[in-house]
DNA sequence: TCTGGGGTCCTAGGACCC
DNA sequence: TCTGGGGTCCTAGGACCC
């Protein structure tokens, strides 16, 4: 069996670059929620040094001097292009696994490219970047890890086709060699520090360091990452999306307020999305958090995070019950006084719905069921929140900034290009 | 003035059980 | 001075990922 990874360069940027060519060789960056840092940098944007997250107050000299075209990020058109990506793929190898937005692992079993396994890849970019206008890269390998190292090189060297291989022990002890630990998958700051002071600082290094050695120094999954590196592969593909095993839901808001009532709608609005992705997994939770907190950055407020978690009486899917235990964990942690900049919620003891044991005492209301299920569909249909809670409010003071957005060409119809 | 959001896995340690 | 051994479950915290 063989893996492979094919991922899109800079994905954002190249989304906004599908779909406005002009952007092509000027810099681009695309900004967090709130239009807060730069997530994604095209290659200009990279060479000029802005380091993923780079807070755009930061970097405003280079923006204006180098002309960067700056946009707000559209998640509604980064997820359609990440699922047309994900077609794509498909058509070229059925065993896929999505690991993120704009990273798909696959496996090949040796039939599908005649002998020409470089070719047939070869052939998968073409094809994406003449259909969806997204340029990738391949890397392919005996493990994950080294798919992953091997798509790295594809991406840096620029490779011509953007397809690299790593099989043969040459090839890959030549770039391992050179790899700094930290490039690993699996290695981040705190391991490379550490690996650091044993004498390891290369990929080479770490994989012929001795097992048992890093199994007691670190742990399994460095472990695993060492025997990946051998080509003893250690990590499956996971074809299946599993179930999310908690919900997150947080926001800045765009100002600080101090009032409970703005908290309350903005938790109120978390707690809703939260619940509509509760439920269209077919999942209940059994408790949920809530938390907010000032400005970490700003020297002169007066600092607050609190947080608190309300156990439900039975796990549910209902958002009102949600909403209700929310509002109760709000008043607990409020205090006047200080100048809040986000809100959050998080879902938590997910179960399976249909497998869930209630006690004698517990009388399940169908009927809830058929309001929740009444409300989705309402949504789905006539636009998001069209229905909701009152807790939500109507104003939403708070919601971030997001001043510069492109259009969302392929999910409206009022935004698809020659539409007027 | 301005600094994102959403996840997973592993380990250690405590509570509890027989 | 003496105070078992083995197991499971849960949670908090650390580290990592995109």
């Amino acid at each position: 069996m063989i893996f492979g990874l094919c991922d899109v360069n800079n994905f954002y940027v190249s989304c906004e670059r599908s779909f406005d060519p002009r952007l092509n060789g000027r810099p681009v960056i695309v900004l967090s929620n709130n239009d807060g840092c730069a997530v994604a940098r095209s290659n200009e944007v990279k060479a000029l040094g802005v380091k993923m997250g780079a807070p755009l107050h930061q970097i405003q000299h280079l923006v204006k001097q180098h002309n960067f075209a700056v946009f707000s990020s559209n998640y509604s058109l980064y997820a359609d292009m990440s699922h047309r990506f994900e077609a794509m793929i498909e058509k070229y190898t059925p065993n896929i696994e999505k690991y993120s937005c704009d990273e798909m692992f696959f496996q090949l079993d040796g039939q599908e490219h005649r002998g020409n396994l470089g070719a047939y890849m070869r052939q998968m970019v073409q094809d994406i970047k003449r259909g969806l206008g997204l340029p990738v890269c391949v890397g392919l390998a005996p493990t994950k890890t080294l798919c992953k190292i091997a798509n790295h090189y594809a991406k840096s060297l620029s490779v011509a086709g953007g397809v690299l291989t790593l099989f043969s022990e040459y090839n890959l002890k030549n770039a391992l060699e050179i790899l700094p630990v930290n490039e690993i998958w699996g290695i981040g700051r705190k391991h490379t520090e550490h690996l650091a002071k044993l004498g390891i600082t290369t990929a080479l290094q770490l994989r012929d360091a001795e097992r048992k050695w890093i199994r007691k120094r670190f742990s399994v999954v460095v472990e695993r990452t060492l025997m990946e590196l051998r080509g003893v592969s250690c990590l499956e593909l996971n074809e299946v999306a599993e179930k999310k095993k908690q919900i997150v839901c947080t926001r800045s808001f765009g100002e600080k307020t101090e009032s409970q009532t703005v908290l309350r709608e903005a938790i109120g609005y978390h707690v809703s999305r939260a619940c509509v992705d509760l439920r269209s997994q077919q999942s209940v939770a059994k408790s949920i958090t809530v938390g907010i907190r000032t400005n970490p950055f700003s020297k002169q407020d007066r600092q607050c995070v609190r947080s608190v978690t309300i156990e439900l009486p039975y796990p549910t899917d209902n958002t009102c019950d949600f909403q209700a235990a929310a509002t109760q964990a709000l008043n607990r942690i409020y205090q006047t006084g200080y100048k809040y900049k986000k809100a959050g919620i998080m879902l938590n003891g997910l179960s399976d719905k249909g497998v869930v044991q209630y006690d004698l005492f517990h009388r399940h209301q169908p009927k809830d069921d058929a309001i929740m299920q009444v409300m989705d569909q309402i949504n789905a249909r006539y636009g998001k929140d069209v229905l909701r809670c009152g807790s939500q409010g109507f104003e939403a003071t708070w919601v971030m900034n997001s001043n510069r957005k492109s259009p969302r060409y392929t999910t409206d119809w009022n935004d698809i290009i020659g539409a007027s």
